[in-house]
RNA sequence: GUGGUCGUAGCUCAGCUCGGUUAGAGCGCCAGGUUGUGGCCCUGGAGGCCGGGGGUUCAAAUCCCCUCGAUCACCCCA
């Protein structure tokens, strides 16, 4: 950095400021998500950013996520604790704390926090929006849950994006089948990579997931889960296959899909983005977490739910071409050429009657004007020069079609786009003009 | 935490290999052409300590070292 006297401040690594138009398509994807999950009943719930690091402990002390990645810190008061790394541990330990009557069918929008190397599609600071059902043990919330991520990627228009599901057993069977898992990986420790001998140590599961080619031959042969589950384990499994087959929602099982989080029983999901030529294309995971409200102190409760991740999914949306940010559209433009008075009268008379206006500050010349008028997507410039004002009069120029979704240029053929049509009216009938006109 | 690539105008980049007058282009922005009319076109203008620091040299955007940042991958995960 330069001299402190004039030190420029930048965002942190791995966080940014984002900007129109990049905010308006978040801003209408959240808006999307919490629109389609509360048609389904899901209530939002807004838990804090900082927890007691205890908290996030439960997600499971043998993930990075917990040990390596979180921003945790001493409080004032000396307790420990931390920026959240995921949002489920604390709406668990919200439903711990006040005892909601069941089922509790919850959904939430906001950032997570973790400390890791940035790369596309990986923040240090990320938008997640997510759903998380408590109570029922039944398969059909997992379904439930399931095509609710499904259907929100279809209305954005997603056709790239393969669901993954597996499950894990109960406790038991997935403790059996880690140990099945360790024995094995141990048992050819020698043809594994250096990292993946690292990751067996702490966690053999984990090892399924590894990407490095020459962990792949022996991954292959390792144990299936199938082996070790459970009838009921099964058998909810089973439902939930077919609660998807009768929904068509398409879907691969991949008995290889280990989710990174402790927390995990049975069911356990996964949405990846196959647009997205990076390394971060899964979406969104989720899965069942039986357990995870008992480790937080609560009665035993069973929990399933996901979580997207808002900047990949937008990644993976510029990549398929969909989801275009939302055009702006304003029904006036305040064109003045008498001081400004007029202008500043008038957008807030026009917004008072329910539309939208805006105006340029500090006036400029009429071709600054209608230039702005002209960016701005107004659909029509109200222009009040001395002729106007004398007379009691406004003159509105229509600068776009009602239809018309674009910006105007004259370049684009023409169709519904070039438009000159004006016309002059009293200015006690502007807001009929507009409102007629919307 | 490890490794590769890259930092020049608001944005996208040229110039760097073979150091040498006021560092360029396109887009965007502002103004004028059109003294009351946007989108197209033409003209002009503003805007850069060439990421920062140090070194080599008569001379560094250009060569060397360090540092910071970005980016991609590993790891991990959304």
């Amino acid at each position: 950095m330069a001299d402190p006297k004039s030190q420029k401040f930048q965002t942190l690594t791995g966080m940014r400021d984002m900007l129109w138009p990049d905010s308006a398509r978040r801003r209408l994807l959240v808006d999307g998500f919490v629109g389609l999950v509360g048609n389904a009943g899901y209530k939002e719930v807004v838990p804090p950013l900082l927890e007691n690091l205890g908290v996030f402990r439960r997600i499971g002390e043998a993930t990075d996520v917990v040990t390596k990645e979180m921003y945790d810190f001493e409080d004032k008061d000396g307790s420990r604790i931390a920026l959240r790394p995921e949002m489920t541990a604390g709406v668990a330990r919200a439903f711990v704390q006040h005892k909601p009557a069941l089922p509790w069918k919850v959904f939430y929008t906001g950032s997570n926090f973790r400390h890791e190397r940035p790369q596309k599609g990986r923040y240090r600071a990320f938008d997640q929006v997510g759903v998380e059902v408590l109570g029922p043990d039944d398969p059909d919330v997992d379904v439930e849950v399931i095509v609710l991520a499904w259907r929100f990627f279809e209305a954005l228009g997603l056709e790239q994006v393969r669901l993954l599901v597996n499950t894990l057993g109960e406790h038991a069977d997935r403790s059996a089948y880690s140990e099945g898992v360790r024995l094995y990986l141990e048992s050819r420790r020698s043809e594994l990579s250096g990292q993946a001998q690292e990751t067996l140590q702490r966690n053999p599961l984990r090892v399924l997931d590894s990407k490095r080619r020459e962990d792949k031959a022996v991954i292959g042969e390792a144990p299936r889960i199938s082996k070790y589950l459970s009838e009921a384990a099964a058998e909810h499994f089973g439902r939930v296959c077919s609660g998807l087959d009768a929904l068509d929602v398409p879907y691969t099982v991949d008995d290889r899909l280990v989710r990174g989080l402790d927390y995990y029983r049975r069911t356990t999901f996964e949405f990846a983005a196959d647009a997205l030529d990076a390394a971060q294309n899964a979406i969104g995971g989720g899965g069942r977490y039986d357990g995870l409200v008992e480790d937080l102190g609560g009665p035993a409760t069973d929990g399933v739910g996901f979580a997207l991740g808002v900047d990949r999914i937008l990644l993976a949306c510029d990549a398929e071409e969909v989801f275009a940010p939302p055009v702006t559209r304003l029904d006036a433009y305040l064109v003045d050429l008498t001081g400004g008075e007029s202008a500043r009268d008038l957008t807030h008379e026009i917004r008072g009657a329910g539309m939208s206006a805006d105006r340029r500050f500090g006036a400029g010349s009429m071709k600054a004007q209608m230039k702005a008028a002209d960016r701005s997507g107004a659909r029509f410039a109200v222009i009040i020069g001395s002729d106007e004002l004398v007379a009691d009069e406004v003159t509105v120029r229509m600068l776009r079609r009602p239809d018309d979704g674009s910006h105007s240029d004259a370049a684009n053929g023409g169709q519904g786009g070039p438009t000159d049509a004006q016309q002059r009216i009293p200015r006690r009938e502007l807001i009929e003009f507009l409102r007629s006109r919307k």
